[in-house]
DNA sequence: GTGGCCATACCGGACAGTCGGTTTGCCCGA
DNA sequence: TCGGGCAAACCGACTGTCCGGTATGGCCAC
């Protein structure tokens, strides 16, 4: 193994738990280094920073769904199906990554100002590529036009940030489940005809 | 005026301010004393602790939701018009009280473990309450059934959350809009019947 | 003069980050 | 093969700072 990676590794997961479970201010580097097996000294070693160890999680996440979002636009399926295999993804990932998105959306204020403007850029990034998926289906006319584009991807945004509150994982495959009903949710209401999912989402719940 | 009145009064809306601004943690007691025009003797005269302070924070906003929603349940309007007007009305009021949502999404988890229990069980009532109206609309035929009522109620939860991280006032009556198009997006996504709200919207829009 | 209301000075502790020193692993010349 | 030398990895005690909370004293109204 490489030692290295390992400790890297072992802080960034430790650091993960303890900030979702305590908070960002409510955790110590210290009880960080201890969860990880590792001193200090070599904490500092690979992290410049407390804020930096945190700025890491946030960037990790940041990057793997921009990757996945963009690998999803880029097919060549329709509008409407890659707007819905998008949701279903990002609220897919976001309940694997829970834990990151707890930590995210609860301390992305602490950072200084100069890391806040780049978290809010990459964000602003994913925002734009899926807004473009719902501009495009707007001109196809399968999705609504009376209410501003942004309230729209805010109302599908809003189930990300809420996801950590409420969420508790019961079943294996119940993080797929909730990804289809709340994607089936959002997409009825922007919808401008009736959604035929209802059945499809009613088989696989039972 | 009555002078503690106006101290106490005036240290809750600068720790609202600051707590917005800069997180509970990264504000001290000192700024918000400084910031009120009052000393630190005066403001441990009437809270015992900073957690106070912000729990403070808390209850009052959670008592007005509640007393609010309370009334609405209790008219004789139809089941339907009681569940949009509940979403109407706690979109408006979290809009007017965006600094108060904005501390207490982000620093609930800052509480000791006591107090949080509070403000869970406040939350839950809240929660129970609102669920009962969409329970109501569900054994009436109105709301639909194959997605679990927990999910339906999260799935609008998610927009009070979410509106302190994107809604930035413009206008007067901008507030009482985007109440309208979000209830009529979570609406239309649970409803088993299409809405007829659209041309309403629309006008209101124009 | 006495009791709430408030100012000021101060305490104790926690915590991020540092820094001198030690170990580990690798390369290279003989 | 071996040993010497060097750089990166790692250790952990220490420090300066900041901050919540308190103790004490005064002031003013009644």
């Amino acid at each position: 193994m490489a030692p290295n990676a390992s400790v890297k590794d072992a802080v960034r997961t430790a650091a993960v738990e303890l900030f979702a479970r305590d908070g960002f201010a409510n955790t110590s580097v210290q009880q960080i280094v201890d969860a990880a097996g590792v001193t200090k000294g070599a904490m500092y070693h690979y992290f410049r920073s407390k804020d930096d160890l945190l700025f890491g999680i946030y960037e990790h996440l940041l990057t793997l769904q921009g990757e996945r979002l963009a690998a999803i636009v880029a097919t060549r399926d329709s509008t409407a199906q890659k707007l819905r295999s998008a949701c279903v993804d990002v609220i897919e990932t976001s309940i694997e990554f829970l834990a990151e998105g707890t930590v995210f959306f609860r301390s992305a204020h602490m950072l200084p100002a100069e890391k806040q403007l780049e978290v809010k850029h990459r964000r602003r990034a994913y925002n734009d590529q899926f807004a473009a998926l719902v501009e495009a289906g707007q001109h196809e006319g399968i999705y609504r036009t009376d209410i501003p584009r942004a309230v729209l991807v805010a109302n599908f945004f809003s189930d990300l940030h809420y996801l950590p509150q409420w969420y508790s994982v019961d079943g294996p495959e119940d993080g797929n489940l909730i990804a289809l009903q709340l994607t089936d949710l959002f997409l009825t209401g922007i919808s401008t005809t009736q959604l035929s999912s209802v059945n499809t989402l009613t088989k696989e719940s039972q």
